[in-house]
DNA sequence: TTCAATATTTGAATTTTATTCAGATAGGCA
DNA sequence: TGCCTATCTGAATAAAATTCAAATATTGAA
Protein backbone atom coordinates (compact mmCIF):
# COMPACT_ATOMS: atom_id res chain seq x y z
CA UNK A 1 0.00 0.00 0.00
CA UNK A 2 1.66 3.37 -0.86
CA UNK A 3 -0.40 5.74 0.93
CA UNK A 4 -1.51 8.00 -2.00
CA UNK A 5 -4.04 9.75 -0.73
CA UNK A 6 -2.53 12.40 1.55
CA UNK A 7 -0.08 13.03 -1.15
CA UNK A 8 -2.97 13.70 -3.88
CA UNK A 9 -4.66 15.89 -1.51
CA UNK A 10 -1.86 18.02 -0.80
CA UNK A 11 -1.14 18.66 -4.21
CA UNK A 12 -5.16 19.26 -5.02
CA UNK A 13 -5.41 22.10 -2.43
CA UNK A 14 -2.95 23.91 -4.51
CA UNK A 15 -3.30 22.70 -8.16
CA UNK A 16 -2.53 19.96 -10.86
CA UNK A 17 -6.09 20.29 -12.28
CA UNK A 18 -6.79 21.51 -15.87
CA UNK A 19 -9.98 22.71 -17.50
CA UNK A 20 -12.15 20.24 -19.54
CA UNK A 21 -12.59 22.38 -22.94
CA UNK A 22 -14.43 19.47 -24.43
CA UNK A 23 -17.16 19.70 -21.80
CA UNK A 24 -17.33 23.67 -21.89
CA UNK A 25 -17.79 23.59 -25.23
CA UNK A 26 -20.53 21.39 -25.21
CA UNK A 27 -22.03 23.25 -23.00
CA UNK A 28 -21.80 26.62 -23.80
CA UNK A 29 -22.21 25.66 -27.56
CA UNK A 30 -18.89 26.93 -29.07
CA UNK A 31 -16.10 25.45 -31.18
CA UNK A 32 -13.30 23.77 -28.25
CA UNK A 33 -10.49 25.81 -30.02
CA UNK A 34 -12.23 28.92 -29.36
CA UNK A 35 -12.88 27.74 -25.81
CA UNK A 36 -9.47 26.80 -25.88
CA UNK A 37 -8.59 30.48 -26.92
CA UNK A 38 -10.26 32.58 -24.61
CA UNK A 39 -9.24 30.23 -21.64
CA UNK A 40 -5.33 30.42 -22.42
CA UNK A 41 -5.89 34.14 -22.41
CA UNK A 42 -7.54 34.43 -18.92
CA UNK A 43 -4.23 32.78 -17.82
CA UNK A 44 -2.01 34.95 -19.39
CA UNK A 45 -4.14 37.67 -18.07
CA UNK A 46 -3.59 36.38 -14.57
CA UNK A 47 -7.04 36.10 -14.50
CA UNK A 48 -6.72 32.62 -13.22
CA UNK A 49 -4.63 31.96 -10.94
CA UNK A 50 -4.70 28.14 -10.29
CA UNK A 51 -7.17 24.98 -11.13
CA UNK A 52 -7.57 22.86 -7.72
CA UNK A 53 -10.11 20.40 -6.23
CA UNK A 54 -12.41 21.44 -3.67
CA UNK A 55 -12.71 18.78 -1.10
CA UNK A 56 -15.49 17.94 1.40
CA UNK A 57 -12.85 18.34 4.39
CA UNK A 58 -14.89 16.67 6.78
CA UNK A 59 -13.72 13.40 4.65
CA UNK A 60 -9.93 14.45 4.92
CA UNK A 61 -9.50 14.77 8.75
CA UNK A 62 -10.45 18.95 8.34
CA UNK A 63 -13.75 19.37 9.68
CA UNK A 64 -13.08 21.57 12.07
CA UNK A 65 -13.08 24.65 10.49
CA UNK A 66 -12.62 28.53 12.79
CA UNK A 67 -12.52 31.89 12.15
CA UNK A 68 -9.47 33.48 13.64
CA UNK A 69 -9.30 37.48 14.50
CA UNK A 70 -5.87 38.80 15.30
CA UNK A 71 -5.37 42.12 16.77
CA UNK A 72 -1.50 42.94 16.47
CA UNK A 73 0.59 44.97 19.28
CA UNK A 74 0.89 49.10 18.16
CA UNK A 75 4.73 47.78 17.23
CA UNK A 76 3.71 44.97 14.69
CA UNK A 77 0.28 46.24 13.33
CA UNK A 78 2.78 49.43 11.79
CA UNK A 79 3.78 46.66 9.32
CA UNK A 80 0.90 44.06 9.36
CA UNK A 81 2.12 42.53 5.80
CA UNK A 82 4.74 40.68 6.92
CA UNK A 83 3.14 38.42 9.74
CA UNK A 84 -0.13 38.15 7.58
CA UNK A 85 2.51 36.67 5.24
CA UNK A 86 4.08 34.38 7.52
CA UNK A 87 0.71 33.45 8.94
CA UNK A 88 -0.82 32.72 5.05
CA UNK A 89 1.60 29.89 4.97
CA UNK A 90 0.48 28.12 7.40
CA UNK A 91 -0.78 24.85 5.62
CA UNK A 92 -3.83 24.64 7.65
CA UNK A 93 -4.78 28.36 6.69
CA UNK A 94 -7.31 28.45 4.03
CA UNK A 95 -7.68 32.29 3.70
CA UNK A 96 -5.72 35.54 5.28
CA UNK A 97 -7.08 39.03 4.94
CA UNK A 98 -6.25 42.20 6.50
CA UNK A 99 -8.79 44.18 8.07
CA UNK A 100 -9.45 47.75 9.21
CA UNK A 101 -10.58 48.25 12.57
CA UNK A 102 -10.77 46.42 15.81
CA UNK A 103 -8.91 43.41 14.48
CA UNK A 104 -5.95 43.59 12.36
CA UNK A 105 -6.47 40.00 10.24
CA UNK A 106 -8.82 37.17 9.60
CA UNK A 107 -8.04 33.75 9.08
CA UNK A 108 -9.63 30.53 8.02
CA UNK A 109 -8.32 27.34 9.31
CA UNK A 110 -9.12 24.09 8.82
CA UNK A 111 -8.03 21.36 11.43
CA UNK A 112 -8.92 17.63 12.11
CA UNK A 113 -10.56 18.74 15.71
CA UNK A 114 -10.39 21.05 18.87
CA UNK A 115 -7.65 19.93 19.99
CA UNK A 116 -5.63 20.54 16.80
CA UNK A 117 -7.06 23.67 16.03
CA UNK A 118 -5.27 24.27 19.59
CA UNK A 119 -1.94 23.37 19.17
CA UNK A 120 -2.09 25.65 15.92
CA UNK A 121 -3.30 28.74 17.85
CA UNK A 122 -0.63 28.08 20.52
CA UNK A 123 2.04 28.37 17.79
CA UNK A 124 0.22 31.84 16.24
CA UNK A 125 0.38 33.08 20.11
CA UNK A 126 4.02 32.41 20.86
CA UNK A 127 4.96 34.91 17.76
CA UNK A 128 6.26 38.00 18.17
CA UNK A 129 3.33 40.63 17.37
CA UNK A 130 0.49 39.51 18.63
CA UNK A 131 -1.57 41.31 20.84
CA UNK A 132 -4.77 39.00 21.40
CA UNK A 133 -6.67 36.74 19.25
CA UNK A 134 -10.57 35.73 19.51
CA UNK A 135 -12.25 32.67 17.70
CA UNK A 136 -15.56 32.31 15.91
CA UNK A 137 -16.02 27.91 15.79
CA UNK A 138 -17.82 27.10 12.73
CA UNK A 139 -20.82 25.17 13.95
CA UNK A 140 -22.15 24.23 10.09
CA UNK A 141 -20.38 24.44 6.77
CA UNK A 142 -22.66 25.98 4.22
CA UNK A 143 -20.90 26.98 1.56
CA UNK A 144 -16.51 27.05 0.53
CA UNK A 145 -14.59 28.33 -2.10
CA UNK A 146 -18.26 29.61 -4.02
CA UNK A 147 -19.13 25.07 -3.58
CA UNK A 148 -22.38 24.22 -1.65
CA UNK A 149 -21.54 21.57 0.64
CA UNK B 1 -17.05 38.90 -30.28
CA UNK B 2 -18.26 36.11 -28.33
CA UNK B 3 -17.85 37.07 -24.76
CA UNK B 4 -17.41 33.88 -23.80
CA UNK B 5 -15.29 34.97 -20.99
CA UNK B 6 -18.27 35.32 -17.98
CA UNK B 7 -19.59 32.09 -19.42
CA UNK B 8 -15.83 30.74 -18.60
CA UNK B 9 -16.09 32.49 -15.29
CA UNK B 10 -19.24 31.32 -14.21
CA UNK B 11 -18.50 27.77 -15.18
CA UNK B 12 -14.73 27.54 -13.46
CA UNK B 13 -16.38 28.92 -9.96
CA UNK B 14 -17.70 25.98 -9.36
CA UNK B 15 -16.36 22.84 -11.72
CA UNK B 16 -15.44 21.90 -15.20
CA UNK B 17 -11.54 21.11 -14.21
CA UNK B 18 -10.69 17.85 -14.02
CA UNK B 19 -7.36 16.47 -12.29
CA UNK B 20 -3.89 16.37 -14.17
CA UNK B 21 -3.09 12.80 -13.89
CA UNK B 22 0.41 12.35 -15.96
CA UNK B 23 1.31 15.46 -14.00
CA UNK B 24 1.12 14.23 -10.84
CA UNK B 25 2.40 10.92 -11.54
CA UNK B 26 5.29 12.65 -12.67
CA UNK B 27 5.24 14.43 -9.21
CA UNK B 28 4.90 12.06 -7.04
CA UNK B 29 7.04 9.39 -9.25
CA UNK B 30 3.91 6.39 -9.58
CA UNK B 31 2.41 4.57 -12.52
CA UNK B 32 -0.39 7.02 -13.91
CA UNK B 33 -2.77 4.11 -13.52
CA UNK B 34 -2.23 3.99 -9.75
CA UNK B 35 -2.85 7.59 -9.68
CA UNK B 36 -5.87 7.42 -11.63
CA UNK B 37 -7.52 4.50 -9.51
CA UNK B 38 -6.53 6.75 -6.41
CA UNK B 39 -8.16 9.88 -7.30
CA UNK B 40 -11.41 7.50 -8.81
CA UNK B 41 -11.54 6.15 -5.29
CA UNK B 42 -11.52 9.88 -3.30
CA UNK B 43 -14.18 11.16 -6.10
CA UNK B 44 -16.38 7.86 -4.96
CA UNK B 45 -15.83 8.31 -1.45
CA UNK B 46 -16.70 12.24 -1.61
CA UNK B 47 -13.92 13.51 -0.89
CA UNK B 48 -13.39 15.38 -3.59
CA UNK B 49 -16.17 17.63 -4.34
CA UNK B 50 -15.44 19.37 -7.47
CA UNK B 51 -12.83 20.62 -9.52
CA UNK B 52 -12.40 24.59 -10.17
CA UNK B 53 -10.61 27.49 -10.50
CA UNK B 54 -9.27 30.12 -8.53
CA UNK B 55 -9.15 33.66 -9.67
CA UNK B 56 -7.01 36.69 -9.12
CA UNK B 57 -10.68 38.55 -8.28
CA UNK B 58 -9.51 41.80 -8.56
CA UNK B 59 -9.14 40.71 -12.38
CA UNK B 60 -12.68 39.63 -12.73
CA UNK B 61 -14.34 42.45 -11.01
CA UNK B 62 -14.94 41.01 -7.44
CA UNK B 63 -11.93 42.61 -6.03
CA UNK B 64 -13.98 43.83 -2.90
CA UNK B 65 -14.08 41.58 -0.25
CA UNK B 66 -16.13 41.66 2.57
CA UNK B 67 -16.40 39.38 5.65
CA UNK B 68 -20.56 39.88 6.63
CA UNK B 69 -21.70 38.90 9.86
CA UNK B 70 -25.72 37.83 10.49
CA UNK B 71 -27.77 38.22 13.63
CA UNK B 72 -31.25 36.34 13.13
CA UNK B 73 -34.37 37.46 15.25
CA UNK B 74 -35.28 35.11 17.75
CA UNK B 75 -37.93 33.31 15.83
CA UNK B 76 -35.93 32.77 12.29
CA UNK B 77 -32.73 32.36 14.88
CA UNK B 78 -34.24 28.83 15.93
CA UNK B 79 -34.38 27.65 12.24
CA UNK B 80 -31.43 29.20 10.97
CA UNK B 81 -30.57 26.38 8.26
CA UNK B 82 -33.30 27.56 6.19
CA UNK B 83 -32.08 31.25 5.80
CA UNK B 84 -28.57 30.46 5.62
CA UNK B 85 -29.32 27.97 2.77
CA UNK B 86 -31.19 30.55 1.04
CA UNK B 87 -28.23 33.19 1.35
CA UNK B 88 -25.62 30.44 0.21
CA UNK B 89 -27.20 30.56 -2.50
CA UNK B 90 -26.30 34.45 -3.85
CA UNK B 91 -23.41 34.01 -6.82
CA UNK B 92 -21.59 36.13 -4.74
CA UNK B 93 -21.46 34.56 -1.53
CA UNK B 94 -18.13 32.86 -1.19
CA UNK B 95 -18.72 31.30 1.87
CA UNK B 96 -21.34 30.54 4.31
CA UNK B 97 -20.95 29.12 7.57
CA UNK B 98 -23.25 28.85 10.65
CA UNK B 99 -21.51 30.15 13.99
CA UNK B 100 -22.34 30.09 17.86
CA UNK B 101 -22.30 33.19 19.95
CA UNK B 102 -23.65 37.04 19.44
CA UNK B 103 -23.72 36.23 15.47
CA UNK B 104 -25.48 32.99 14.02
CA UNK B 105 -23.77 33.73 10.76
CA UNK B 106 -20.94 34.92 8.74
CA UNK B 107 -20.61 35.61 4.45
CA UNK B 108 -17.73 35.53 3.01
CA UNK B 109 -18.86 38.16 -0.05
CA UNK B 110 -17.08 38.74 -3.00
CA UNK B 111 -18.54 42.51 -5.24
CA UNK B 112 -16.77 44.46 -7.95
CA UNK B 113 -17.15 47.19 -5.25
CA UNK B 114 -18.42 49.09 -2.61
CA UNK B 115 -21.81 49.80 -4.23
CA UNK B 116 -22.49 46.44 -5.65
CA UNK B 117 -21.81 45.21 -2.11
CA UNK B 118 -23.93 48.12 -0.45
CA UNK B 119 -26.88 46.66 -3.38
CA UNK B 120 -25.90 42.69 -1.97
CA UNK B 121 -26.25 44.22 1.89
CA UNK B 122 -29.79 45.72 1.27
CA UNK B 123 -31.39 42.77 -0.31
CA UNK B 124 -29.94 40.80 2.34
CA UNK B 125 -31.61 43.54 4.94
CA UNK B 126 -34.60 43.20 3.22
CA UNK B 127 -35.40 39.74 4.16
CA UNK B 128 -37.62 38.47 6.79
CA UNK B 129 -35.67 37.11 10.07
CA UNK B 130 -32.99 39.38 10.10
CA UNK B 131 -32.05 41.41 12.81
CA UNK B 132 -28.39 42.86 12.54
CA UNK B 133 -25.77 42.49 10.52
CA UNK B 134 -21.97 44.05 10.69
CA UNK B 135 -19.35 44.18 7.91
CA UNK B 136 -15.33 43.89 8.03
CA UNK B 137 -13.77 45.21 4.58
CA UNK B 138 -10.88 42.89 3.49
CA UNK B 139 -7.96 45.57 3.05
CA UNK B 140 -5.64 43.20 1.61
CA UNK B 141 -6.65 39.49 0.42
CA UNK B 142 -3.21 37.37 1.57
CA UNK B 143 -4.41 34.20 0.64
CA UNK B 144 -8.03 32.57 -0.12
CA UNK B 145 -9.43 28.72 -1.39
CA UNK B 146 -5.42 27.58 0.12
CA UNK B 147 -3.82 29.41 -2.98
CA UNK B 148 -1.32 32.27 -1.92
CA UNK B 149 -2.30 35.82 -4.21
C1' DT C 1 -1.38 -19.23 11.10
C1' DT C 2 -3.93 -20.13 6.98
C1' DC C 3 -6.43 -18.89 3.21
C1' DA C 4 -10.03 -16.85 0.75
C1' DA C 5 -12.16 -12.50 -0.30
C1' DT C 6 -11.20 -7.86 -1.31
C1' DA C 7 -8.43 -3.90 -2.35
C1' DT C 8 -4.64 -1.92 -4.70
C1' DT C 9 -1.16 -1.65 -8.22
C1' DT C 10 0.37 -1.79 -12.93
C1' DG C 11 1.41 -2.20 -18.16
C1' DA C 12 -0.63 -2.46 -22.69
C1' DA C 13 -4.31 -1.16 -25.68
C1' DT C 14 -7.83 1.94 -26.59
C1' DT C 15 -10.42 6.05 -26.52
C1' DT C 16 -10.86 10.69 -25.60
C1' DT C 17 -9.10 15.18 -25.24
C1' DA C 18 -6.00 19.00 -25.61
C1' DT C 19 -3.01 21.51 -28.57
C1' DT C 20 -1.07 23.41 -32.71
C1' DC C 21 -1.43 25.91 -36.75
C1' DA C 22 -3.00 28.31 -40.65
C1' DG C 23 -6.62 30.67 -42.61
C1' DA C 24 -10.94 33.19 -42.00
C1' DT C 25 -13.59 36.68 -39.77
C1' DA C 26 -14.47 40.51 -36.92
C1' DG C 27 -13.28 44.72 -34.38
C1' DG C 28 -10.64 48.95 -33.41
C1' DC C 29 -8.82 53.02 -34.95
C1' DA C 30 -6.50 56.62 -37.73
C1' DT D 1 -12.01 53.31 -46.13
C1' DG D 2 -8.15 50.51 -45.16
C1' DC D 3 -4.73 48.64 -42.11
C1' DC D 4 -3.55 46.39 -37.90
C1' DT D 5 -4.71 43.43 -34.28
C1' DA D 6 -7.76 40.36 -31.88
C1' DT D 7 -10.76 36.62 -32.09
C1' DC D 8 -12.68 32.60 -34.08
C1' DT D 9 -12.46 28.03 -36.23
C1' DG D 10 -11.61 23.42 -38.71
C1' DA D 11 -8.20 19.96 -39.72
C1' DA D 12 -4.17 17.63 -38.26
C1' DT D 13 -1.34 16.31 -34.62
C1' DA D 14 0.10 15.34 -30.06
C1' DA D 15 -0.90 14.27 -25.47
C1' DA D 16 -3.61 12.49 -22.02
C1' DA D 17 -7.21 9.84 -19.76
C1' DT D 18 -9.52 5.55 -19.46
C1' DT D 19 -10.30 0.68 -19.82
C1' DC D 20 -9.07 -3.82 -18.92
C1' DA D 21 -6.93 -7.87 -17.36
C1' DA D 22 -3.52 -9.66 -14.64
C1' DA D 23 -0.36 -9.36 -10.71
C1' DT D 24 0.37 -8.14 -6.06
C1' DA D 25 -0.87 -6.85 -1.49
C1' DT D 26 -4.04 -6.50 2.43
C1' DT D 27 -7.73 -7.83 5.45
C1' DG D 28 -10.43 -10.57 8.28
C1' DA D 29 -12.47 -14.82 9.63
C1' DA D 30 -11.81 -19.53 10.95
Amino acid sequence: MKNIKPRLIRLFKEGYCTPQISKIAKEIKEPSTTIHYNIKKLEEEGAIRTYKAVFDYKKIDEGFCVYLFIKLTAKAGAYPDRIVGELAKYEKVESADLLAGEWDMILKVRTEDQDEFYDLLKSILAREGIEKTTSLISLRQVKTEFVLL
